[in-house]
RNA sequence: GCCCGGGUGGUGAAAUUGGUAGACACAAGGGACUUAAAAUCCCUCGGAGAUAAUACUCCGUGCCGGUUCGAGUCCGGCCCCGGGCACCA
């Protein structure tokens, strides 16, 4: 009978879903723990995605691995249901997001269940559950506590087309993340969290990750830590401080002029009558630009003289103050001092607006473009005559030497900056967790613990209002809290929480995912946590990953969890691309869709190609050809193993010994194949499984006890041939807690090895010598062959090196 | 512009600490089986030269140089591709 994948993979699906085999154990005292997580998809109505299986199969390799190698596995997948395409659907069609969503989720967990993953159903999540998101009302309840919540006034990204605000993370050049609609800078009244509290925090925690280095880069830069000096320069005849922040103390006698962010405070206060005008059109005009267009590169800086003076601290000389939309109010202090000399950004400006470029670090020429060398770069035209000299000195010292200046003088103090912004966590949308406030006059407040979870109302509209409220700002009834008599004691928060509160908590869940007392119990927690291996695409690098990251140190430092990192190792799957090696898209047409793949090749094929791609990591293109390969090497195992009847081949017995090169080849792939997964090398495993394989195919008698060890090393790859293959043997228990075979390193050493011989670094023979020969017999026996004697007769042999059981390099002169 | 990745056959890719470059597959070509086709099996497969020979020689891991007995691997400079950040003072 030949190779039906389609009975096989229905045979042994159906068996795993009602037996619960991957029911892991809550807490296990006799096993140690292994938690394998996929970043949980979003339910899209697109349905499963061949990206999303490759992570998918990764994980599931793991995690049957390590059950075999005896863990107790976490290995759960759940559903991160609050989102945009959803409720977009639901203002075009009236459906509401909650049947949608629905659909979709049986959808992705049906092809989910065919590609023969060995999640655990009974922890299944979705973070648009009440039973769920009551405690992620919970967790923002800890935050507000702590003092990390807040409510402002901010400018924030509104995008009139899909009528919501976005976080900036969501808007890339100026447009919406989703949709690439145009997005406009408007005040609103938002809550925001903290994070920035948290800056160095979250930055010390990236060192003991066993992340890729570029993600740590990445959240890095993110967080954007520099070290500098905040220091006042006094007003021409004021009594008011202008505080500005540079890393640059050092180039203060450079400094000629200074530069206000064009929302600075201080600006009313000291423009002069005479450019008040000029000034005030100017603050006019910027905030009608967006961030974009204030941002966008390669814009001609634009700016005003205010009409006043600040008196540099180091040289005391009088230096102009102008306004500029290039200084950003966000960052710092608002305000800088320019020292065109040794800033681009400065020389740029001083440029066009011609004010005086100052050279003070020698080596470039100031008149021509800014010289921005640090180091060993040395300071020149840096002394006031009385208390300080820098000239001489280099960059380094010089801006020691200057931060002790100042602090000795009271101008000002070392500091340290960051480019991370709090988080903006409030969005105007229905399909999102409600907050659990209370706004009672001027005063917002919790409302009582046992009252969550604050339940998401019906509305008959999805659609925000014009001016950007949320749709539950329209459901007076449910907005308005009353007290018994009927009176209305508060209002509650209209705005819902960001897609991303749900999954910044959802791998604790999982741990306790149907406690019905506590988000999840300390006992599950401690056990489970952290994540031993998380597997995610790149995109979440900073956003998802940094967030998660956030609440969880909040978390630990709150006592509510046991470690203050959530992932331990994380690793990227790279992106599958169409088979003309561009980015898969519907416009392209060079799609692949998984369930017609699986429907001719099965899931078995499907799991092995993706895997035999090549580096997991890595951006590949699909080739139905190299899939094509990967289902003939399973209908080649499916021939090693079964006969035509169906049965057990008659070559498996009991009663063969097996050759040496089969025995050698067998253990070779039990340590690779291990070691691979340990690794995530799962190419280099197929390659080796092939190998084996090739081999087995040739041989007229196997060893059966051969057969049931590599039954169940294909096991993490081919699941569903596996099971079949261990039934096959005779089993009739599921193959999924079988132990992983041990291989015994004797039988991997050859007796005989080959050493490669070579004369001045080129190959020029290999000779078969016993395994660990010593150097002089290997000499001796090379220097007969008349290969090596052809080019050692030439001169004397000089040197010779010898790696054992490797190479042999005559060096002759 | 800055910060990360990465450039190896026709293609996807292998290659422990520097130690026989191209494993394993795909495609291509040839052969066997078959009335035929599919499927399957066997052989060839980096380039050039040479040969009776699958003896052998030279070149070859983006480019140029260096270190070394020996470099895909280490060092310096450059080119190209992918990703991220982008006036953060």
């Amino acid at each position: 009978m030949s190779y039906n994948h389609k009975s096989i993979e229905s045979k042994w699906q159906k068996f795993w879903l009602e037996n619960q085999t991957f029911r892991s154990e809550d807490v296990s005292s006799s096993k140690p723990k292994y938690y394998v997580l996929d970043m949980f998809p979003y339910p899209s109505g697109a349905g499963l995605h061949v990206g999303h299986a490759l992570g998918y199969v990764a994980t599931d390799i793991v995690a049957r691995y390590k059950r075999m190698k005896g863990f107790n596995v976490l290995h759960p997948m759940g559903w991160d249901a609050f989102g945009l395409p959803a409720e977009q659907y639901a203002i075009k069609t009236g459906t509401h997001p909650k049947v949608t969503t629905q659909q979709n989720v049986e959808n992705f967990k049906k092809q989910i269940n065919s590609l023969g993953f060995s999640y655990d159903w009974s922890r299944e999540i979705n973070t648009t559950d009440p039973g769920y998101y009551k405690w992620t009302q919970w967790i923002f309840m800890q935050l507000f506590n702590k003092g990390l919540a807040f409510e402002q006034e901010v400018a924030v990204n509104w995008c009139p087309e899909l009528k919501a605000v976005l976080a900036n993370e969501e808007v890339v050049n100026g447009k919406s993340d989703i949709g690439g609609h145009p997005v406009i800078r408007l005040p609103m009244k938002q809550w925001i969290l903290k994070i920035t509290d948290y800056a160095e925090s979250l930055l010390d925690g990236l060192d003991d990750l066993d992340w890729p280095e570029n993600i740590k880069e990445l959240q890095k830069n993110w967080i954007g830590r520099s070290e500098g000096v905040e220091l006042g320069f006094e007003i021409d005849g004021s009594n008011d401080l202008i505080n500005v922040y540079t890393t640059r103390p050092d180039t203060l006698f450079g400094a000629s002029y200074m530069v206000l962010a064009p929302e600075h405070t201080l600006i009313h206060s000291l423009v002069s009558d005479k450019q008040r005008e000029e000034v005030e059109s100017y603050i006019e005009e910027t905030k009608k630009k967006s961030d974009f267009d204030r941002t966008e590169i390669n814009k001609d800086k634009t700016g005003v003289f205010t009409g006043s003076y600040a008196i540099n601290p180091f040289t005391r000389k009088k230096i102009e103050i102008w306004i500029a939309d290039y200084v950003l109010i966000s960052y710092g202090t608002g305000a800088i001092m320019a020292v065109p000399g040794h800033d681009e950004r400065d020389w740029d400006f001083a440029s066009k607006y011609n004010l005086p470029i100052v050279e003070v670090v020698e080596g470039g020429d100031v008149s021509k473009a800014a010289f921005t060398a640090k180091g060993n770069a040395k300071i020149i035209n840096s002394s006031n005559d009385k208390t300080l000299s820098l000239d001489g000195l280099n960059v380094d010292q010089a801006i020691k030497e200057a931060i002790i200046y100042i602090e000795k003088n009271s101008i000002g103090k070392a500091t340290v900056n960051y480019k991370l912004r709090d988080w903006l966590f409030s969005r105007q949308r229905y399909w999102g967790e409600p907050f659990p406030l209370i706004h009672k006059d001027d005063k917002v407040e919790l409302i009582p613990e046992e009252d969550l979870p604050v339940m998401l109302p019906e509305v008959k509209n999805y659609k925000p209002s014009d001016d950007g409220k949320s749709p539950l700002s329209l459901i007076n009834n449910w907005v308005e809290v009353k007290d018994e008599n009927s009176n209305i004691i508060g209002l509650r928060e209209t705005n819902t929480m960001p897609q991303w509160a749900g999954s910044c908590w959802y791998f604790l869940r999982f741990t306790d995912p149907n406690n019905t007392n506590e988000a999840w119990s300390k006992e599950n927690e401690n056990y489970w946590m952290p994540v031993d291996l998380y597997i995610g695409g790149q995109e979440h690098a900073v956003l998802h990953l940094l967030y998660s990251r956030f609440w969880h140190h909040v978390l630990y430092d709150l006592g509510l969890v046991s470690t203050k990192e959530p992932f331990k190792k994380l690793y990227n799957q790279g992106m599958i691309l169409g088979d003309d090696g561009t980015k898969m898209s519907k416009s392209r047409g060079n799609v692949i869709n998984p369930e017609e793949i699986m429907d001719e090749y099965g899931a078995d094929s499907m799991r092995l190609y993706e895997m035999f791609m090549g580096p997991l990591n890595k951006s590949k293109p699909w080739s139905t050809k190299g899939l094509q390969g990967c289902y003939r090497f399973i209908n080649k195992l499916w021939s090693i193993i079964s006969d035509d009847e169906g049965f057990l081949s008659s070559k498996i017995s009991n009663d063969v010994e097996p050759d040496k090169e089969t025995l050698f080849l067998h253990h070779q792939t039990i340590k690779k194949l291990g070691e691979d997964i340990e690794s995530l090398h799962f190419n280099t495993a197929v390659s080796q499984l092939m190998i084996y394989c090739n081999h087995l195919q040739k041989c007229d008698s196997i060893p059966k006890d051969l057969i049931e060890d590599l039954s169940i090393i294909i096991c993490p790859f081919v699941p569903h041939l596996s099971e079949e293959f261990w039934s096959l043997l005779g089993h009739s228990d599921s193959i999924t807690y079988e132990s992983w075979p041990d291989y015994d390193e004797n039988l991997i050493e050859l007796d005989e090895v080959t050493i490669a011989v070579q004369v001045n670094g080129k190959l020029r023979a290999n000779i078969s010598v016993a395994k660990d020969s010593i150097e002089k017999d290997v000499v001796s026996k090379a220097l007969t062959l008349e290969n090596v004697e052809k080019f050692t007769s030439d001169g004397s042999i000089v040197k010779t090196i010898y790696i054992a059981n490797r190479l042999l390099n005559f060096v002759v002169k």
